[in-house]
RNA sequence: GGGCGGUUAGCUCAGUUGGUUAGAGCGCUGGUCUCACAUACCAGAGGUCACAGGUUCGAAUCCUGUACCGCCCA
């Protein structure tokens, strides 16, 4: 048996366990055992984009604590970590660390090292050079999680970790679009898409974000064909020049004579058709509107059904193109006018050409027909209106027609609700979320981003004598060949010195969104690319932590994916973490900038301290960041190693086999125990639901109120007795297996601090399981060598009357060990009968040397107690 | 505008299928150095369960509506 020190120190203690814990590998998986007796995670991989926060370690010690109760029941636990290191965030943090820009233009440099001058504009480095940087920045990235993760206690097998941009994922994420390819799934489309100006790249649905932002109402004169005019009320006049028609409610008397002929734009003097659609609202503006290529998905859907000619007016990079009115497709009665007007926006940004195109409106000159007089009729009306942001993005997205990959799901939307209901989700009103996602949704999934820094996209496409892509015959590379960069390796049947010629090949230039590949982590940690019969293994998965926020995108992607694969649900329960709210009631996050990171939080109130606080919070509920309640964890670790010290001076001492559960005997014990018992069985029930938060609340409640508080303080006549009587001996037996019990009952939550105490008192005697965290967590079973109560309830009669008889010493202001001289206890002969059972313990414990029972009726309670000082 | 969740003690939160006097922790007040623990212990004060109706012998709990907060979507 270990000496146990004078105080408790928890730096010193969690830094032991951490190591120890590590070089013993009591976390991994067993590939061996079988799928019914393993318990997987789909772990959530961080991204790895600089600082984390208090949100994250919080989710990630609440999946721990869930875990580490299975790890005890005797699961094969099957708990990988990985690192979501594709895509913008690196990208992003590359460039400012290094003040750097990549150009794909340029060649590869051997041994770069940026120069990172601040003073000059960013360095232009290649594609490679920029990768590598990326690369560099995400695994010192990874240290510093990692190290984090460790300190948190996480119960992770760290032999099964990832990356998303490392060779197995990249091989396991392209395998998945290649399948997909060819099951018909994924598809090429030059359409107008969503497109962030900045990035220079397409986003999907999911990456969008509704922002209300102010802006203006521009009320507009146009001309009508043949004589008149009429208003219409855009917030982007900027796209007059894109204008391809103007539509109006059929129903609206007020345009009813104009429909069929054509108006006029002013400037531009397009001839654009007046149409009648009943999704124009007449309420809205002035009822008509322009469709311009493209303002919104509403532009889109009506230029493809009245089949409009394509004005394209914003580039890739947000800016005014070149563009030539009067040539085909841009129509105008007035070329040379319109293309004076034109040049006066060309290579403006928007919202610049917005100001000037306002300023020419202003003028006479700009009127759609002579004599209507100037086409902005009133001064534009300030608004407050919804705008589509990419959720990264600083600018409102435009819709710009490209070329990008699709995955087709609008087909199968019904499949993918039913696959949700074939998952449980906690708290189960968490499903609804998933639901009205899918229903909601409007475009098939947009796969390809037009980035560096990801998996690229491992096609190439066959160029015509022109040297023009055939994006129709992609050519794909074979499974053996992944991962592949088609950027530096030739396509199959291909030269390298074709690439790039006519009748040569070409890459594919872009990468897959990063929810491409991080929808597989299933996959990617279960092998499905390279395993089969490791994956049946773990797939599908136990449970699938993560966040609310990403309901629409991870958990979506995910189970898109494990349908569209295997027709399976990837796991069996989604778990939801509530929020960590700021003072102000708002969620915490980084990019609210209110965010505070987890480190100091471990120095000062120690990583149990932080389980703890994490652990009281249930599943889907948020909670305050409130550092007070930081401190009861701690506490509770104190207390904890305090109870422990007083049992350990008495149970290491004594002869270990005659304090087995047999030597339990007494009265008070035996009903101390019964309680003792119940807490198991609830405890245990809570965890089947992944109810942790309440298993802790049980366990806490126990330990300090009946443990501490009474069941001490009443053992403490025997305990102290010389010798070996039945009474002490049972005593030190209860106290031994209730210990032993409750440490592992504690465990999950306070791994630290359980495993130290384990060490002193239980570690040996386990034999081969030394750790408490994969010893047996606790069952009924344990209970079978210790009789149930005889009669009724003695330890809490017991706890009825020292309650009443400590109010009495508090109301006379007096010291609790203050002995009495007579005390007097009522209750009817029933209740008496049960607390006679222990009556030596109770007044050794209340200070009284002898006692009156005395028969009778009880207003409040069992008993009523009359205590003389 | 639609959906979901919430509103219980000064603060943070529990409250099981409707059932005695609605609970805990923190904070507050008073007390106790009691041989595990003053990072503790004992006692106490403190709530019209957001509001208005309804169902019921009985409502924090079920139903309807309203207000406010948060999140998601349009």
């Amino acid at each position: 048996m270990k000496s146990i020190p004078e105080k408790y120190d928890f730096y010193l203690v969690e830094k032991h366990w951490v190591e120890t814990w590590l070089k013993q590998g009591i976390y991994q998986w067993n590939p061996a055992i079988e799928r019914a007796k393993t318990f997987a995670v789909d772990t959530p991989p961080p991204t790895v984009s600089g600082s984390l926060h208090v949100g994250s370690a919080f989710g990630y010690v609440q999946q721990d604590v869930i875990v580490r109760q299975r790890r005890m029941k005797g699961l094969n636990i099957f708990y990988p970590m990985g690192w979501d290191d594709n895509g913008l965030p690196t990208e992003r943090r590359v460039q400012n660390m290094f003040h750097v820009r990549c150009n794909p233009h340029l060649a590869h440099q051997k041994d770069f090292v940026p120069k990172n001058n601040k003073k000059e504009p960013a360095e232009e480095i290649s594609r490679d050079n920029f990768i590598e940087l990326c690369h560099q920045v995400t695994k010192q990235d990874e240290e510093v999680f990692r190290s984090l993760w460790q300190h948190l206690g996480l119960s992770i097998d760290w032999s099964l970790e990832y990356a998303t941009i490392d060779d197995h994922c990249r091989r396991t994420s392209q395998l998945s679009f290649l399948k997909l390819l060819q099951d018909g799934r994924a598809y090429t489309s030059f359409a107008p898409h969503l497109w962030d100006v900045d990035f220079k790249t397409a986003v999907s649905q999911a990456e969008v974000e509704d922002k209300v932002l102010p802006g203006h109402f521009h009320n507009i004169r146009f001309g009508i064909e043949g004589g008149g005019s009429f208003v219409i009320a855009t917030t982007r006049p900027e796209l007059l020049p894109a204008c391809v028609a103007v539509i109006a409610h059929p129903d609206d008397q007020r345009y009813q004579p104009y429909f069929g002929r054509n108006a006029v734009t002013p400037l531009f003097k397009a001839r654009v058709p007046i149409i009648a659609n009943e999704k124009a609202d007449p309420e809205k503006g002035t009822g008509i509107l322009m469709v311009c290529t493209f303002g919104d998905m509403m532009d889109v859907e009506w230029w493809k059904q009245y089949q409009l000619p394509l004005r394209q007016v914003i580039g890739h990079d947000g800016r005014m193109m070149e563009v030539s009115f009067g040539s085909p497709g841009w129509d105008s009665a007035d070329p040379a006018a319109a293309g004076r007007f034109y040049s006066e926006i060309k290579g403006k940004t928007a919202k610049q050409a917005q100001i000037k195109v306002v300023e020419m409106l202003r003028s006479p000159d700009g009127e759609a027909l002579p004599g209507l007089g100037v086409p902005l009729t009133e001064e534009p009306k300030p608004i407050e209106h919804p705008v589509k942001m990419y959720e990264k993005g600083e600018r409102p997205l435009e819709i710009i027609p490209t070329m990008q990959w699709f995955i087709r799901i609008m087909d199968i939307k019904e499949e993918l609700l039913e696959q949700g209901r074939k998952i449980k989700w906690h708290p189960q009103h968490m499903r609804t979320r998933y639901e009205d996602w899918v229903k909601g949704l409007n475009q098939d999934w947009c796969v390809s981003r037009q980035r560096y820094f990801g998996v690229p996209i491992p096609v190439w496409y066959p160029l015509d004598a022109e040297g023009n892509p055939i994006y129709q015959k992609p050519i794909m590379p074979s499974e053996d060949q992944l991962p592949i960069d088609p950027q530096s390796h030739p396509a199959p049947g291909y030269e390298a010195s074709q690439r790039d010629k006519p009748h040569g090949f070409t890459a594919d230039p872009d990468v897959l969104d990063t929810w491409a590949t991080s929808s597989m982590t299933p996959q990617i940690a279960s092998h499905w690319a390279r395993d089969p019969e490791r994956h049946q293994k773990v797939f599908p998965m136990d449970i699938r932590p993560q966040g609310p926020e990403i309901i629409r995108t991870w958990a979506f992607y995910t189970i898109v994916k494990a349908y569209l694969h295997g027709k399976q649900i990837p796991w069996n329960n989604a778990l939801i973490n509530g929020w960590i709210m700021d003072p102000d009631r708002k969620k915490m996050s980084k990019s609210h900038g209110q965010a505070v990171t987890p480190e100091h939080l471990l120095v000062q109130f120690s990583s149990d301290g932080f389980r703890y606080w994490s652990a009281k919070a249930r599943l889907g509920v948020d909670t305050m960041y409130d550092e007070a309640n930081f401190a009861n964890g701690k506490r509770l670790t104190v207390k904890f190693y305090n109870a422990v010290k007083f049992a350990a001076g008495h149970i290491l001492t004594a002869d270990q086999s005659k304090i087995t559960p047999r030597a339990i005997t007494d009265p008070l014990d035996l009903s101390f125990t019964g309680h003792l018992k119940q807490v198991v069985a609830r405890s245990g029930r809570y965890f089947e639901n992944f109810e942790y938060a309440d298993a802790l609340q049980e366990t806490e409640g126990f330990f300090w109120e009946k443990l501490c508080d009474n069941y001490l303080e009443l053992i403490k006549v025997r305990a102290y007795q010389e010798g070996d009587s039945a009474g002490k001996l049972s005593a030190l037996a209860t106290l031994k297996f209730t210990l032993n019990v409750m440490l592992r009952l504690f465990a999950p939550f306070i791994p630290y601090f359980t495993e130290e105490a384990w060490s002193w008192m239980f570690a040996e005697e386990s034999g081969k399981r030394r750790s408490v965290h994969t010893s047996d967590w606790p069952d009924g079973a344990e209970f079978q060598d210790i009789k149930p109560s005889a009669e009724g309830d003695p330890f809490g009669a017991a706890m009825e009357v020292l309650s009443a008889v400590r109010k009495v010493k508090s109301e006379a202001k007096v010291s609790v060990k203050t002995p009495l001289k007579a005390l007097k206890i009522a209750g009817s002969s029933e209740d008496l009968k049960v607390l006679k059972l222990v009556w030596n313990d109770l007044l050794g414990t209340v200070g009284a040397q002898e006692a009156e029972a005395i028969e009778g009726k009880v207003e409040n309670g069992k008993f009523e107690v009359k205590a003389e000082l």
